[in-house]
Formats: structure tokens, C-alpha cells, sequence
DNA sequence: CTCTGAGCTAGGC
DNA sequence: GCCTAGATCAGAG
């Protein structure tokens, strides 16, 4: 029998603790600007923005998307094309086509607004369960509770939870505590003070426990466990995959082709990729025989980049002509130097651009 | 250089 | 209902 110190029975201490932390969050909160006036959009927009991305990268992504959509029919009327542009190095780009998706949805199905309902809002591309709860918590005043990476690990050390926070049930666990702590009068300031409370005092190394508004509260304070917790298991080891990366030029014009609709960087540009192995990778002998009648004019050093589940090396081979065959059946274009930056095109390979413009190592 | 942490949704089984 | 793929970057060691 697991006794945990916060229990929905605990009314007084309940106010208390909701009580210091919104008093905490009203002195100390950080001024963002979507914080400034909260309206659906822009609470939208960061939170999409914010998802596997710190305030820092993200804020100037912010900033040009109000900007450049400073409203929700702007971004429904655009080209998909245009908003993977502007998402362009962010990464999980999956997240500019769900925004792209949502927007027109909610220009077309809800009158040009944010649907006030759960149901409907998660029914919209996106939008989960936390996204659903913040923006209807932080917008409308509705008692969701939001959990993400801050809030779990707050509430891991206040209740003291030792299970693994990778597991399903234990998400499920530090929901039901979230749910049971939120404020059901303030719930939008509450949500985001425990994700402040998290960012700015609970961290993940060295918490700030003497100023933390909830020490009294906190059971890992208590126990002094709060470096123990939370505890989350290692990750599967990540696979690896080795690309010759072929940009033919043919008078000043280099191919590129745009990536299939489904899968990893769904629609995004790329120059022809070869699939190989680290042998392979190390000298240009498989390379001649694949690109026999074609004269190579450069060969770049190696070149690494990481994804969540895979390390990608890959070297990039400038030739001189175009494929016999089709690399892929996906669209493909002759496009000048300057108009690269037309085109979405993916971290990895943005990378090989610089060096085809600058870059002279690895000749 | 490698490792870690930031961390939410969609879709497949 | 559970599990995994998706995807970038900064900072520590």
C-alpha cells in the first residue's frame, strides 16, 4: 500500500500549495510574448512551436510566423510548401503540416475559432491530449490539466514516484495527481506555473529547492531524493545509416527531389541519397562503378547528423551530368544555386548546400 | 567527439 | 490500449 503525501482529501493543504505556487508564478513568471494577451492563436502557435524545442530556438520562429500569419485564415490560405519553408531547421516538421492541416479545419469546420470542447479539439491534426489542455486551459479557462516534460518531473519529485517515467503507467499515475492538484478555479495559471515551476526551479540538475515554492509539500525534498528522481530507464540504442549523398550539376543547375508524402521528412527537398555501409563510405571505390561515365568533380569529407532514433554519416559526391535513371519516382528539379532557398530542404542536407557553396575541405 | 535532455502526437498492432 | 516512429539542437563531459 503506497500512501502518497498529496491526496485529493487533503483540501487545506491542497489551497495551500496552489495558493504559493500561483503567488510564486505571479512574481517570477519570465515575459513571453505569447503571454502578453492570451488569445487561442497564439497560444496555438507556441505551444506547436515549443513542443521538442526550447523557448530560446523557438522564439524567433514565433516571432516570424505571427508575423508572417498573424492570424488563423493567413495560415489556412498559404501553401503547405510556404509553412515547411518558414519551419525550416526547427525539425519534426510533421508538426508545420498537423499546423497547416488544423488551420484550415478550423477556418472551415469552426468559423475561424478554436473549438471550446475536448472532444473537438483533439479531434483536430496535432492537437493531443497536451496541446488540447493547454490551449483550452490557457485560453478558455477550462480545468485540464497539462503534463508535459516539466510538469512530470515536478510532480515525480513532489509525490516522490520512483517508477519509471518512460512507462505508460506511470504517466498515467502522475496524470491522475496533476488532475487531483490543479486549480480548478485558475487552471490556466496553474498549468503554467507548474511548467515554470519546472523550467525556472525544479530542473533537471541542481532544482532550486530552498526557493521552491512547494518544498514544503515535496516528498524527494523530504527524503532528499530530489537527484534520484525522476527516474527514467535508458533509451533502445540508436540505429545507424550510412548515405552517399550524389549532387549532379548539369550548367549550373543541380537536381533535387522532394521526399515521399509519408515517412521520415514527408515532403520536405533533398539531393539523391545511395543507401551504404561504413566500409563503403570510407573511399569512392563502390562510388565508380555506380557512377561510371560520370566525372566527379568533388567529394566532401565525412558529415554527421543525429535523429532521435538514427545516426546518419554520409559524404556528398558533386558529379558532372544527370542520372540514366530516375533516382525515385518523386518530383525532381533543376534548380539553380540561388534558388535553394525556395525549398524546403532538411538540416542534413542543408548542410551539403553550404558546402557545395563554401566549403572546400574534403576536395 | 559522444552522450543527454529537452518531450508530444499519430498511427500501427 | 500499448508501443514506437518522428526529428533538432544545445550543452556537458
Amino acid at each position: 500500500m503506497v500512501r502518497k503525501y498529496i491526496t485529493p482529501g487533503m483540501t487545506t493543504q491542497l489551497s495551500a500549495l496552489r495558493r504559493n505556487l500561483l503567488n510564486w508564478f505571479r512574481q517570477n513568471k519570465r515575459e513571453l510574448p505569447w503571454r502578453q494577451k492570451r488569445h487561442w492563436y497564439t497560444t496555438w502557435l507556441s505551444e506547436v512551436i515549443l513542443q521538442q524545442t526550447t523557448v530560446e530556438q523557438g522564439l524567433p520562429y514565433y516571432h516570424a510566423f505571427v508575423e508572417r500569419f498573424p492570424n488563423v485564415h493567413t495560415l489556412a490560405e498559404a501553401e503547405e510548401q510556404e509553412i515547411l519553408h518558414q519551419w525550416q531547421g526547427l525539425g519534426y516538421y510533421a508538426r508545420a503540416r498537423n499546423l497547416h492541416k488544423a488551420a484550415r479545419q478550423i477556418a472551415r469546420q469552426h468559423h475561424g475559432r478554436f473549438p471550446n470542447d475536448k472532444k473537438l479539439a483533439l479531434a483536430l491534426p496535432g492537437i493531443g491530449p497536451y496541446t488540447a489542455a493547454a490551449i483550452l486551459s490557457l485560453s478558455y479557462n477550462r480545468p485540464y490539466a497539462v503534463v508535459d516534460g516539466n510538469v512530470t518531473r515536478v510532480i515525480s519529485r513532489l509525490q516522490a514516484i520512483a517508477e519509471d517515467i518512460r512507462l505508460r503507467s506511470t504517466q498515467k499515475i502522475i496524470e491522475q495527481h496533476a488532475q487531483t492538484l490543479l486549480s480548478k478555479k485558475y487552471p490556466g495559471a496553474f498549468n503554467e506555473a507548474m511548467m515554470e515551476l519546472g523550467a525556472l526551479v525544479c530542473t533537471p540538475v541542481a532544482p532550486r529547492c530552498p526557493v521552491c515554492p512547494l518544498s514544503r509539500w515535496c516528498l524527494a525534498y523530504r527524503q532528499q531524493k530530489t537527484d534520484a528522481l525522476p527516474f527514467k530507464s535508458a533509451p533502445p540504442p540508436k540505429k545507424r545509416q550510412y548515405h552517399w549523398v550524389v549532387v549532379y550539376e548539369n550548367t549550373h543547375r543541380y537536381l533535387i527531389r522532394q521526399r515521399p508524402e509519408k515517412g521520415l521528412l514527408a515532403r520536405m527537398w533533398e539531393f539523391p541519397v545511395w543507401e551504404t555501409d561504413a566500409r563503403q563510405l570510407k573511399n569512392t571505390d563502390s562510388l565508380s562503378v555506380r557512377l561510371s561515365g560520370h566525372r566527379i568533380s568533388r567529394v566532401s569529407g565525412l558529415m554527421r547528423h543525429v535523429y532521435s532514433h538514427i545516426n546518419l554519416q554520409y559524404r556528398a559526391v558533386l558529379v558532372e551530368g544527370s542520372p540514366e535513371e530516375t533516382p525515385g519516382t518523386g518530383t525532381r528539379k533543376w534548380v539553380k544555386k540561388e534558388e535553394f532557398n525556395n525549398y524546403p530542404i532538411h538540416k542534413a542536407h542543408r548542410h551539403i548546400i553550404n558546402w557545395l557553396l563554401n566549403d572546400q575541405k574534403g576536395r
